[in-house]
DNA sequence: CGGGGTTCTTGATCCGGATCAAATCGACGC
DNA sequence: GCGTCGATTTGATCCGGATCAAGAACCCCG
């Protein structure tokens, strides 16, 4: 973990990657300087827990670069991933002191840390930045919602390919092969190693592969190492997801 | 359906039920008054439509009295009820102008209705009741988080336990057997039939039913009628739903 | 009270996905 | 290259919950 010190010219925040799709977006080029000025750059490893349950929270974060997972733990070991969270997503609960989940790095990680008092102060100063929080919550929770459906009654290759969509939709592409051809193929790359995607989907490591190998076999995806695809069909990836319309 | 006209006296939030657990505890007696100036009482029967999916929304809602289930489908007819609100909760999805799910009467059910238009306004010039929603809505967000883990983790048995105890906890017991001992049973009245209590745990009826026989043949459970029980020992049951402590 | 529809329960069987077990693949150090 | 170790795949079997099929209980209405 490595912690890049304060950087007093108030320059970063103009150059970040996610300054105008973060929380951020809400504020004025001075209200941000006034930001930089209490925020600072942590990087997490691959694995690294971010918060645990129960945790006492005393900062708040934005997703510069990596995926983020939320964890809910059964007493006996069971364990449910609750959210996946990608740059340039929000980290941290307002309003309450302590994690109600277990934040861990999926990838390699990078955050942009505010300490919680001095952001809860430019919240009740611009309504707009809470408002902006808001809407962030209202779309949170309605992903929960459609996770619940899939949980509740997508069937495992459901499951799979739903997940696989969500990746190619939501996580930037990591290469593409470059034939010249006119379908060039856009590769990605799971966040997640198959036991993770169990977790998330409410499935077995096995079955998770398994469907995985009948994608592949199927022609709808493109495996290239055990963590990096392609989506040869979009439509009938999506299909394959029951996905509406 | 049944719709109160409205009382220009502003009397009726002072008399109302939840005038101080609702969101518009948020608010002092005169904006009060302009909320009740505003608002008007709407009954729905069980069973009654009260938002289709993709529906135009232009209004807000408080729930008075009674139960609102909101479902989400697969194409082919499969379906999760995503969320089960119970009085005071508000209902209605701030700066979206559709709804993302199906909403339904599980009980009779009364709402205290605000159109679109004045609450929003009511929302900007009064930064309390915002901050009141965005809390109701992290609530609400870890309630599905929670629920995440059951449909993804829990067995029926869990399933089914879990479901029973947050009846208990959330909803008004509905008479108690006046005995005189010193344990009086409490009622509760399940506020959905078995099938919809499947579609919340993403089971089926016939499981369902079966898992609240082993309950009460367990002793855990009492079942009076067919949607009315009493908890015999509400520690068993917590036990027997894995909630954490 | 009796009939017909609905909801709930109970029983028998089946199957999707879990579990158990082993082989294969890949990354890394030596 | 070779051995080790974790991650992934593949195979065989099992079982929890789904499905199919009756019954039983409980409406509501005449």
């Amino acid at each position: 973990m490595h912690v890049t010190p304060l950087d007093s010219s108030g320059l970063r925040c103009h150059l970040c990657a996610i300054r105008h799709r973060a929380v951020c977006g809400a504020l004025s080029d001075d209200e941000i300087a006034a930001l930089n000025s209490i925020s600072k750059r942590r990087q997490y490893a691959a694995g690294e827990t971010i918060l645990n349950a129960d945790d006492q929270v005393d900062f708040f974060a934005n997703i510069v670069s990596g995926a983020v997972k939320l964890t809910k733990m059964l007493g006996d070991g069971r364990q449910q991933i609750v959210g996946l969270q990608f740059a340039p997503d929000f980290l941290g609960r307002a309003y309450r002191e302590r994690s109600p989940y277990f934040a861990e790095a999926a990838t390699d990680v990078e955050l942009c840390i505010f300490p919680r008092k001095g952001f809860e102060g430019l919240l009740k100063e611009k309504p707009e930045l809470e408002m902006r929080l808001f809407q962030d919550t209202l779309n949170e929770l309605d992903a929960a919602r459609d996770w619940m459906l899939l949980l509740g009654r997508k069937t495992a290759s459901e499951k799979v390919a739903s997940f696989i969509e969500m990746i190619a939709r939501r996580t930037p592409m990591v290469g593409c092969s470059h034939s010249g051809e006119p379908n060039e193929e856009i590769l990605f790359h799971l966040p997640l190693s198959r036991s993770e995607i169990a977790d998330y989907l409410g499935l077995t490591i096995e079955t998770v592969s398994r469907q995985i190998g009948k994608l592949k076999t199927s022609g709808i995806l493109r495996l290239h190492a055990s963590r990096e695809f392609s989506v040869v069909d979009m439509e009938d990836l999506r299909e394959a997801a029951n996905l509406d319309e």
